[in-house]
DNA sequence: ATGTAC
């Protein structure tokens, strides 16, 4: 019997004041907490931008971000006046996440082989903040790895044909130019390709831990007891150089459009504008670069295997950007619309039968990785209804500040307590650490259940993590 | 997220 609707867990912020939308947030009271004012604002900000569409929306992970919510969803119509916002893709332009499953069941590892697994991927896949990187490459050459994307890496003998058809856009993102990305962009970027970054960033070794849906995790070719391999990183430095030089050169775009928002981190322009145009270029070469840059790192991931373990046949289940805007066609009001997407700590999910998924995945929807808190599960989902513009969550979800996290606990003294639950970690810093405290985060699995509930995306394995490794 | 401020 379906669910009476004023217990499904969606808030809708009727329009006012400005807003062309509704907005409309999809949590439950648990993952709105006590405050969810500051939130709510922002969706309705959202919602003024010229030429938005349907809703603005926001994931069951959503909380307060640069301007747009992170968990924020919008789409502006192309042909009408729609805008593009650097704020609503966020810093680290296509931030991701990559799943690897390895031929190798928990219970086949045996005495220090996870210990040594860990110190192995610890050496051999950069992490941490500042330069150093995999692959150190000439200027002209990360030209063209900024058009080309994980393209390039594997024609370079970095990974295979087949991973390539397990990442969205096949790896390569159309529309990239390389002439709009800025000096310092480039200078940051080119010490820093193949590298794991600070923050919230990782990877991670764990294991499948619980099938909900066994038909759709062996098309995603993942058994119950499997060991697998998790990656959150980035566009590193050259992402967010890119979206702080956007931002500052927005402001006269709007100006001259006449262009007013209720936020000045809304800044934006016409997508068929100039500066929307070089914007969208220069988005797309940052989106290229973290492709290339989680590529790489499989393929470490892969030597640490053949190492440890004896075997490099460590598969792509599915590579996932959560930071992005994208033209997209959808249906919106009856008709097919040309639209600029922006998922902000949100995911594309697309539902079964879409064409853009390859032969093999089409019947059951595209895969989707969410990574939980540190010491806590993550998820692998599946795309199904296609609502919100096919969008689900990224994560946990942020709801302590960084400042707040650290001053409730060390991280020296995280570090022993996970390491007490048998967690193996390999940690640069301990003020990091500290920052990614598993209560810092809402609960994820309270997160995919509500996906589930409102139609974004099913959950199909439960992942816990064995040991992490952290900038 | 981030050479955690230019």
């Amino acid at each position: 019997m379906p669910q009476p609707a004023a217990t499904e867990p969606i808030v809708e912020l009727p329009a006012s004041e400005g807003m062309h939308v509704s907005g409309i947030v999809f949590a439950s009271r648990e993952l709105l907490g006590d405050e969810p004012g500051d939130v709510f604002d922002q969706v309705r900000a959202v919602a003024t931008l010229p030429g938005i569409v349907e809703a603005s929306y926001a994931m069951p992970d959503a909380h307060v971000g640069y301007g747009f919510p992170i968990g924020g969803v919008a789409a502006t119509d192309i042909t009408e006046g729609g805008v593009v916002s650097p704020g609503g893709v966020g810093f680290d332009i296509s931030c991701g996440v990559r799943l690897m499953a390895a031929p190798v069941a928990l219970g086949e590892l045996h005495g220090d082989q996870l210990g040594r697994l860990l110190d192995a991927l610890a050496a051999l896949v950069p992490h941490g903040t500042g330069p150093g990187g995999l692959w150190k490459l000439q200027r002209r050459d990360l030209k063209r790895l900024l058009v080309e994307g994980a393209e390039l890496t594997v024609a370079e003998g970095h990974g295979t044909e087949a991973d390539l058809a397990r990442i969205e856009d096949g790896g390569r993102l159309e529309g990239a130019r390389a002439d709009v990305v800025g000096k310092r962009a480039l200078e940051r970027g080119q010490s820093q390709l193949g590298s794991l970054g600070g923050g919230n960033h990782f990877l991670e070794v764990q294991v499948v831990d619980e099938v909900i849906d066994p038909e759709r995790a062996a098309a995603f070719g993942l058994g119950e007891d499997q060991v697998v391999a998790t990656v959150h990183c980035g566009s590193r430095g050259l992402g967010h150089q890119v979206c702080s030089d956007a931002i500052k050169q927005l402001q006269p775009a709007m100006d001259r459009a006449g262009i007013t928002v209720p936020d000045p981190q809304l800044a934006c322009a016409p997508v068929d504008s100039p500066e929307g145009r070089d914007y969208l270029a220069g988005m797309a070469a940052a989106a290229n670069f973290a492709r290339a840059n989680r590529q790489l790192i499989g393929e470490a991931i892969r030597d640490a295997f053949e190492d440890v373990l004896g075997t490099r046949d460590v598969r792509l289940v599915y590579d996932v950007n959560h930071n992005m805007a994208a033209r997209e066609r959808h249906t919106v009001d009856g008709r097919d619309r040309e639209l600029c997407v922006h998922r902000k700590g949100a995911t594309l999910a697309l539902p079964a039968d879409s064409p853009q998924l390859p032969d093999d995945l089409r019947p059951h929807g595209q895969p989707v990785i969410v990574p939980g808190s540190m010491g806590t599960s993550s998820w692998v989902l599946a795309g199904d209804t296609g609502r919100a513009f096919a969008s689900t969550c990224h994560g946990a979800g942020r709801q302590r500040s960084r400042a707040q996290a650290r001053k409730r606990i060390h991280g020296n003294t995280l570090r022993d307590q996970l390491t007490g639950q048998g967690l193996e970690v390999r940690a640069k810093s301990a003020a990091g650490l500290a920052e990614e405290a598993p209560d810092a985060y809402k609960d994820v699995d309270e997160v995919v259940r509500v996906c589930e509930q409102v139609g974004l995306s099913r959950r199909v394995a439960r992942l816990r993590p064995l040991g992490v490794v952290k900038g």
